[in-house]
DNA sequence: CCCCTTAGTGCATTTTTTACACTAATTACC
DNA sequence: GGTAATTAGTGTAAAAAATGCACTAAGGGG
C-alpha cells in the first residue's frame, strides 16, 4: 500500500437530501431543478458539496437550507453512494438522507444553484439526475420499514388528523391495502392517540374524529419496553370473478 | 456556494470492515494491530484508503484482503462516519461495511500495514483507534436487528450445528436468554433445516441431533412471500428472591 | 326529506405466543 | 458395572393477537 498519502487526498463528497411529504393522499418529495453543471437544468434531489470543515449531518442542513430554505429539519442517514463515475467532475461520493415533514408546516425557497424546488408526487416520476433514482429507492425502502418499526407516520400529517387520513398514509407508503376496523383497532390499543374532541369541518358527509399523536406518552412507553410495530398486511381482496370462457 | 470546485477536491475516504465470527459461545470481531501512523500499534478494525478509480465495494473488499488475507467474503455497507477531526492526516470520511463468516473456513493472514490480526471477543473490548469503538457499535446493531429479520444466523455456524448451538448464537447476538422449547419450535416449524440423520460425536452427554440449513428451500419460500422473522423474547426469569431484611 | 358520502363499530374464528418440567442418552468416575 | 453428571429432547394448556367481515351513524347537498 501506499505510503504517500496524498493521492489519495483528491476526493470530494456531497449530501444528497430525500425528503418526503405528504399531501392529496400521495407522497412527495422534494426536488430542485439545477442551474449548475452537471446535469444543468434536471430535476435532482436537493444536495451539494460537503466542505473541508464540516461534519456531515451539519453539511446535509446546511444544503437542504441553502437550496430549497428548509430549516430546522430533522435528517437522518441512510446509505452512501460511491461509484467511481457517478459524477462528471471527479471522485465524487455522496451521502444521501432523508427526513419526514408536514409540507404546510414550511415555505420552500428555491435559491444558490436551485433554480427551482418542487414537490413531485414520488410514484410515476421522471428520471433524476446523476444516480438519484437509486439514492431515492434506497430511501423509500427505509421509509417503507420506519413506518412500520416507528410511530413516524406522524410526521407527515398536520398536528391532528383523522384516522382514515393516517390510514392513506401507510396505504400510500406500504402501496397496500389495509383493513379499516383493523387498523382502527390496532392504532388504539397502542395508546399513542389522543382524541382531540373536535371533529373535521366543512366536508360533505359525516365529519370524522380528530386525533393527535402523544409523543410523550410514546416515549414514556418506549421506556418500559413498548415496541411500535404495524405489519403490512393487506386487506384479502376477493378474486375477481373469472369470466368462465 | 462556491462556483470553484477546487477546494472541494481535497478529501480521501476510507472502508473499514467489521467482520464477525462466533466460536466458543463467544460473538467474536476481527481486528487488526496497526503497524502505521496514525495510531500506530493500536487494534482498529481493518479498514484503509480507497483509490481513487476504485468503487466502495471493491475497496472494501480488498482492503479486508490486503489486510487480513480473507477472501470471497460477502459484505454489505452500513454506515458512513466523517466528523471533521476523525483522522489526523486531513479530512478523511469512512464507509462501514460489515460480514459474518465462519471462522474454522478461514485462514487469518495479517500483511501490509498489519501487524497482527486476531479474533475478538466482543464483549469487554479494549477501546479502539479513531472512532472504531463507534462503528464496531453501529454494525452490532445492525447484527441484532438483522438476525432478527433474515436467516443469517447461520452464516456463523458450521455447515452441520445443534440447535442448542444455533440457541447459544441468538443468545449471544441478541444478548437475552431464550426458552429452549419455543425456539425450537419456532425454528423447525420454519422448514429451513435439514436434519443430517447424524448425531453430534465425543461429548460426555447425549449427543444432539446435527442439522444444516437449506438454503434453496429458504430462496423458494421467500419467492412465495415467506418472512424470516424471530422476535427477542427473553425467557421471563422468575425474580431472584430477595432476602428479607 | 331523501340521497350521497364517509365515519365508526363488534364478534367469532384462527393463529400465534407464552409459560413451564420431566424423561432420554451418553460419558466419566468410582 | 453402577451411579452421578451433563446436556438433548419433548407437549400442552392458556392467553393474546390477528383475521375476516357488513351494517348503522352523521352530516351536507340538492
Amino acid at each position: 500500500m501506499a505510503t504517500n498519502f496524498d493521492n489519495y487526498f483528491k476526493s470530494a463528497f456531497t449530501v444528497d437530501n430525500v425528503i418526503f411529504g405528504f399531501d392529496e393522499g400521495d407522497l412527495k418529495v422534494l426536488l430542485i431543478k439545477r442551474g449548475e453543471e452537471p446535469h444543468i437544468g434536471e430535476w435532482a434531489l436537493p444536495g451539494y458539496f460537503v466542505k473541508t470543515d464540516e461534519d456531515l449531518d451539519a453539511a446535509a442542513k446546511r444544503v437542504l437550507s441553502e437550496l430549497t430554505g428548509l430549516t430546522n429539519v430533522y435528517l437522518e442517514q441512510v446509505h452512501t453512494f460511491g461509484s467511481v463515475n457517478r459524477h462528471a467532475f471527479g471522485r465524487v461520493i455522496t451521502i444521501s438522507y432523508f427526513s419526514l415533514i408536514k409540507i404546510d408546516n414550511y415555505t420552500i425557497q428555491p435559491s444558490s444553484i436551485a433554480l427551482q424546488a418542487q414537490w413531485h408526487t414520488v410514484n410515476g416520476l421522471q428520471h433524476l439526475a446523476f444516480d438519484h433514482d437509486a439514492i431515492l429507492g434506497s430511501c423509500l425502502q427505509r421509509l417503507k420499514w420506519l413506518v412500520k418499526t416507528r410511530p413516524v407516520g406522524f410526521e407527515l400529517l398536520p398536528p391532528k388528523f383523522t384516522l382514515t387520513e393516517l390510514q392513506h398514509l401507510y396505504e400510500a407508503i406500504l402501496r397496500c391495502p389495509l383493513d379499516k376496523r383493523n387498523f382502527r383497532k390496532k392504532i388504539l390499543s397502542m395508546n399513542l392517540l389522543v382524541d382531540c374532541d373536535e371533529t373535521q369541518e366543512g366536508v360533505a358527509h359525516r365529519p370524522a374524529k380528530l386525533y393527535k399523536f402523544d409523543r410523550k406518552r410514546y416515549n414514556k412507553l418506549v421506556e418500559q419496553g413498548f415496541n411500535f410495530e404495524l405489519k403490512e398486511t393487506p386487506t384479502k381482496k376477493k378474486n375477481t370473478v373469472e369470466l368462465s370462457s
